[in-house]
DNA sequence: TGTGAAAATGTCAGGGC
DNA sequence: GCCCTGACATTTTCACA
């Protein structure tokens, strides 16, 4: 996982996340190299995983999803068992986007995107009919700021 | 933003999601199409803004980026003035990777990218420097179960 | 919508720094 | 070792039926 970059690796790598669409040559004109080069490099990290892949961002409204909730999580139970249960949950259910397990107080953490409030307890009534949760706070999201995938890459 | 979408322009944007570095011939047998309809399609999806960008995934661990929290925000401040710097700020930042303002008690939700504990808490103190915030919750995931911006399309 | 042809791009071999 | 030049294969792009 230790993948050792340098400086024309990382200026590739911001240029993918910038905008994918764009030829090797423009690529390679703006690391200042040539597309072979480039080309080389891209496929190298590709095979290491450090580019997973490559994907179209879409607007969310446009697909008429317009409700989007964070949703946190307490449970009681920690066992093997439950957890394989709630995961299986949350990797099938393509409205999560997100989910993370925490530190701390909360256990969990899922980003939901949905069309409405309504199909959010649709969502809400099926999960906990699943497994058995402690405690769920659902927090509605009214105004996108930011939302990215591209990751900061240093110098 | 009400764009009216077909069962084609579906499988083209499920098809998009799920690889974007696909050819366009792959696509078109993948909708049981032929190139030029695909094409157009694709054109068109762009110019409404459904289709936003096209970018590559990278792996965060790989870039040693290893530690990811969701930031619960709280502020006593409403005022149309505190609210322009605070988005700036946020907007400012590339390891905020998202923001939203939220319904209810909770005023706002980041999700922020690091390096390490110690990078979280530089940021943080740059944040609470620049805005005034009353209250701030950060969890720490341990770990990323799933994280995907490909968003359900319904049929 | 599909065919097909021109332009652009991706891919790779060979040689040079 | 890594890089560039250049030639070939594939793909995108678009006019026309």
């Amino acid at each position: 996982m230790a993948v050792s970059l340098d400086a024309t690796d990382r200026k590739i790598l911001r240029a993918l996340q910038a905008d994918a669409s764009q030829s090797l040559e423009e690529i390679a004109r703006q690391v200042g190299a040539s597309k072979t080069p480039v080309w080389n490099r891209i496929r190298k990290l590709r095979e290491a995983g450090v580019i997973r892949r490559q994907t179209a961002v879409l607007d969310p409204e446009a697909l008429g999803l317009e409700a989007c909730f964070f949703v946190l999580i307490r449970t009681s139970e920690h066992e093997a068992e439950w957890q394989k249960a709630f995961l299986k949950a949350l990797l099938d259910r393509d409205e999560v986007l997100e989910a993370h397990r925490l530190a701390g107080d909360i256990d969990y953490i899922l980003k939901v995107r949905v069309e409405n409030a309504r199909a959010y307890d649709v969502f809400y009534q099926a999960l906990i009919s699943e497994v058995r949760i402690y405690n769920v706070t659902a927090l509605l999201s009214m105004e996108e700021i930011k939302s990215t995938f591209a990751l900061p890459i240093p110098d």
